[in-house]
DNA sequence: CTGGGGATTGCCT
DNA sequence: GGCAATCCCCAGC
């Protein structure tokens, strides 16, 4: 049994801090992430579950622990960790990370930029970890996991999210304070100022 | 460093 | 048919 069964029961909200710090592994790449944001299944106006299943959100639906994998603005795809019991839909948008192991092979993903942009914003982490449609549903045991030492509760910080010009008033971006591969997108573009 | 605009396609209304 | 949990490039300060 992996050892954040138990934590990926919680609703996505009390979750998304605790995997700040967690290491995910894919494609022959490791990263440590920086950066996350809740979706709190159908209670959450923001969420794709927010109006019920359908065929994209079948995942979200199931078991927590597998990745949810989306499509976004017609060339991105961005991915979530699943987790509440399965029959709910929560889920942890991945929005940072830094690269910790296959830094060669991530270059070679994402071209010649700074190390630390590697896998800064949603679709870029999924692009250096080599994860799009294919790996919507994978089970991440044995991929993901999280901090051998709790992350100090003053080093992370929290926000409205990204991107979503729903409910600004929880903030559920979770991110390491003063980590340069923090996604600098850090306002909603239709966000009321 | 900041802000504006275009690319491009699947999903839901 | 409209829009989306985005990214990159370029112009201007």
């Amino acid at each position: 049994m992996p050892g954040w069964a138990e934590l990926l029961l919680r609703p996505a909200p009390e979750v998304a801090p605790r995997l700040l710090g967690a290491r995910l592994t894919h494609g022959g790449v490791t990263v440590r992430l920086t950066e996350v944001e809740a979706y709190d299944g159908t209670n959450d106006a923001a969420s794709h579950a927010y109006r019920g299943p359908t065929a994209r959100n079948d995942v979200m639906f199931g078991p927590p622990g597998r990745l949810y994998v989306y499509f976004s603005y017609g060339m991105h795809w961005c991915a979530n960790v699943v987790c509440g019991p399965a029959g709910t839909a929560s889920a942890v948008l991945l929005r940072a990370g830094e690269v910790v192991d296959g830094l060669l092979t991530a270059r070679q993903r994402r071209g010649a930029r700074p190390d630390e942009a590697l896998a800064r914003g949603p679709a870029n982490l999924t692009q250096a970890l080599g994860i799009d449609r294919n790996q919507d549903g994978l089970d991440l045991d044995g991929l993901l996991a999280l901090p051998e030492e709790p992350v100090p509760a003053e080093d992370i910080l929290s926000g409205p999210r990204v991107g979503v010009s729903l409910a600004h008033d929880v903030p559920w971006r979770f991110w390491l304070r003063g980590d340069r591969s923090v996604s600098a997108y850090r306002r909603s573009p239709r966000a009321p100022r």
